[in-house]
Order: structure tokens, then C-alpha cells, then sequence
DNA sequence: TCGAAAATTGACTTTTACGTAAAAGCCGTG
DNA sequence: CACGGCTTTTACGTAAAAGTCAATTTTCGA
């Protein structure tokens, strides 16, 4: 596990480009830290634009995922704040849970649309 | 089972706005058909409606719905067609696989900081 | 048949999520 | 030491996906 990445580091590793690093960091969602003016990026920050660009895979916008990323610090210390997080995940894994349905429904229509397919060219006498 | 339905009938029922749709017509996604300037939209359109805010709910691009689209069309007479259309199903495939598995990912994630709190909750005496 | 409500087209605007270009600083290598 | 490569900030540009507004029709129910 290394101590630090360079921007250019991780934009191979996820085929990003720097200026989107730069902008997330503008919108506040990663904060890496810096030696002189440079950024350096640490493991935690390296985490947190995995699960960036797979809330961004899978339709959210930045607001969402900025929204998401606040869920997944450290749980305060308050109990209303507790229990406020709480409702702000169900309300998230309801979203979630709802893309998974959507997805599953499009995937259900390619399968069929793909054995139209092959059953068509069954017709034709030839073996898939 | 209706024959038709108004724009502001589906408008209603989708929750979008008709500049949505007719910006969807405009793209090419749906023909509905013309009575005079009106537009009428069968079941079939309507399904297609509702097949392009999924495609869009999981982020996909109109013109990656457009293609998801030309695919659930009724499959063609030639073969070479037949197998290109099978390969642009299984891409499609492939894509929604990888979404799901990053919606996977993010639900494992919210549940354990749904886990944290629940138990952050339990030290300070609150049973949920 | 008349008038409100609904639908149409077209033009312009907005928001999101970056792209791109300019100008300059740091740093190891030959 | 200058060169290439990587980095920085600032600023303007842009494509996608609609939203908004205006000016007309069109439709439909009383």
C-alpha cells in the first residue's frame, strides 16, 4: 500500500484526465493533500474516486455523489445526527435499489431481443 | 389495453416534461403517430417511453439508448445482419453487467456505513 | 359554434460535467 | 543549464439534455 499517488498516477489507473480530478476537487468531494503546490494523493483519496466514478457509472450526478460521499464519513457523534444519517442512506439504497430494478428490467429485454435473434437465424439453418 | 394516449397523458404518468418528449421524437427514439399536427402515442410508444427512462435512470446517453433501442427493433432478414446485432447485444450486455456490479459495490458500501451508525447508535444506549 | 384548454413549432437559455488553451513553476537527466 | 515531462492556476469553451418563452394553431366540451 503505497503513501501517496500523483495525479497523473491516478488518472492511468482509472482513465480519467486531470482536469476531472481538479474538478471534483472543486466541488468539493476528494481534498488530497499537498507538498508545496502539488497534489499528492493518498490511499483514502484513491478510495474515494473509485467510488466516485461508480456512483457516476450508474447515473448519479456530482450532487448525488457529493450527497453519498457525506454518508460515508465517519458517523458523528450526535444522535439526531446518527439518526438523520440513517434516514439519508435508506433514502439512498432506495435510489440504488431502483436502478438495480431498471437494470435488470433492460437486461431482461436485451435477453429476449438476443433469442429473437437466434431463433431467427435457426430459421435460416444456422447453428449459434 | 388503450390505443392511444396524449402527450400530457404520458407527461402525467412519467413525470416528465412534452419538451422531454418531443425532444426524444426529435432524436429519433419514438414516432408517435399524427392525427393532423397531434401527436398520438400507442401502447408500443408508450413502452418505449418507458424503456428510455430506465436506459436514462442507469445513465446511459441518448445515443446509447438510441442504440439499446435499434436493437429491440424485430430482428432482421439477413444473417451478417443477424450476427451484427447479436455482437451489439452482448456489448449492451456486458455494459449493464459492469453497472450492476458497481451498483452492487456502492449498496455494500452504504450498508456498512448504515452498519456504523446502527452500532456508533448501540454504544450510546439508543436501540434502533 | 364558441372559447378555454391543450398542442404545436421554433428560438433562445440553462445546467452539468467536464475539455482545452495559456502561461508558468518544479525537478531530474544528459 | 536547458530540456522534457509533469504540475499548477486561470479562464473560456462546449456538448448533452432538457427548460423556458412566445406565437400560433387545434381540439373539445358546454
Amino acid at each position: 500500500m503505497r503513501d501517496y499517488y500523483s495525479i497523473t498516477e491516478l488518472t492511468r489507473e482509472f482513465g480519467i484526465s486531470t482536469r476531472t480530478l481538479r474538478f471534483y476537487e472543486d466541488e468539493g468531494l476528494i481534498k488530497p493533500v499537498r507538498r508545496g503546490r502539488t497534489r499528492l494523493y493518498r490511499p483514502s483519496d484513491r478510495h474515494l474516486v473509485r467510488q466516485i466514478l461508480r456512483g457516476r457509472s450508474i447515473g448519479f450526478s456530482i450532487a448525488e455523489i457529493r450527497e453519498i460521499i457525506e454518508v460515508y464519513k465517519a458517523p458523528p457523534g450526535e444522535i439526531g445526527q446518527l439518526k438523520l444519517m440513517l434516514a439519508r442512506i435508506s433514502e439512498k439504497q432506495r435510489d440504488l435499489r431502483q436502478k438495480r430494478r431498471d437494470l435488470e428490467d433492460t437486461l431482461e429485454e436485451l435477453a429476449r431481443a438476443e433469442e429473437a435473434c437466434v431463433e431467427r437465424l435457426a430459421e435460416l439453418g444456422v447453428t449459434t
